[in-house]
DNA sequence: ATTATTGATACAAGGACTTGCAGTTGCATA
DNA sequence: TATGCAACTGCAAGTCCTTGTATCAATAAT
């Protein structure tokens, strides 16, 4: 399990800088109960200093995707939220009916995985992917 | 394969009208070389009848692919592309680094429904995905 | 130390949708 | 034909996110 400082010094050695603005948004990302949005983001990070914009929010985000650090999501709610990889990894049933959302095993896309890396030499990047469908009581 | 008539049908059966925006836009996706966004399907449609709004375009989509008619793929480009069912059931790899697209067979998913039925009682309702990562020369 | 260079930020404007609403259209019943 | 009702549309405003730009900060070169 990669610590923050893993991650700030991932930063440096690819020639990024450590600012407060990344360090707070980082740590909002790494302590937040949830998968969190940007504006949530922006909410707590505003608490420490309050002039930072969501511009740089996003732009961050932006950046720790790339380097592999968080994930991105679209739960079908109009916003994206973002999760820290050090929080381990899944993915998600969304219910189209009732909403409900359930957490399900990395594994489960292996196969498909396995068949594009053979079938169509495809390194397929499958990561916190959110599956709508019906759950057992409302299908 | 459906024809346009008994999507039509379908429509009234459900209490929705028929009326000429949602022929033209039906018409406008139906008719479309390729994945055709809603910007492009307005503009098809304007030739027609130069009175109509992009929300009824997106009005129109919704209800679309509520009834099982189009599919909505998002290829990371920053719009939306929509394709009709009637023209095939496919799914697409998308290159990260050189921006490819390639078909893939829609039975790739059939392992992941399997289990998702068997594990969770969830219904998975996979259709037209895009899936990101590395083709065979960019890894 | 001083200057150049590059990176990062805040702000504002823009793009892709979405939503609220008032007005229109089409259908049903009388 | 008139009346009521629900579906639909265009318009405008709003939301989420992205992008251009001038300014500011940090590192590198002089
Ligand atoms: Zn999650
Ligand atoms: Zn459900
Ligand atoms: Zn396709
Ligand atoms: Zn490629």
């Amino acid at each position: 399990m990669a610590k923050s400082g893993e991650i700030l010094s991932k930063l440096t050695e690819q020639g990024y800088r450590i600012t407060p603005q990344r360090m707070m948004i980082l740590d909002a990302i790494e302590n937040a109960e949830d998968h969190i949005s940007a504006e949530e983001i922006l909410t707590l990070v505003c608490l420490q200093y309050p002039n930072v914009n969501i511009s740089t929010v996003y732009r961050t985000l932006e950046l720790l995707k790339q380097l592999g650090m968080v994930t991105e999501t679209d739960f079908g709610d109009g916003r994206v939220r973002y999760h820290s990889i050090k929080k381990g990894r899944h993915h998600h049933l969304v219910c189209q009916k009732c909403g409900g959302i359930v957490d399900m095993e990395e594994s489960i896309f292996n196969p498909v995985k396995e068949t594009l890396l053979e079938q169509y030499g495809f390194d397929a990047d499958i990561h916190h992917m959110a599956i709508f469908g019906y759950c057992k009581k409302c299908r």
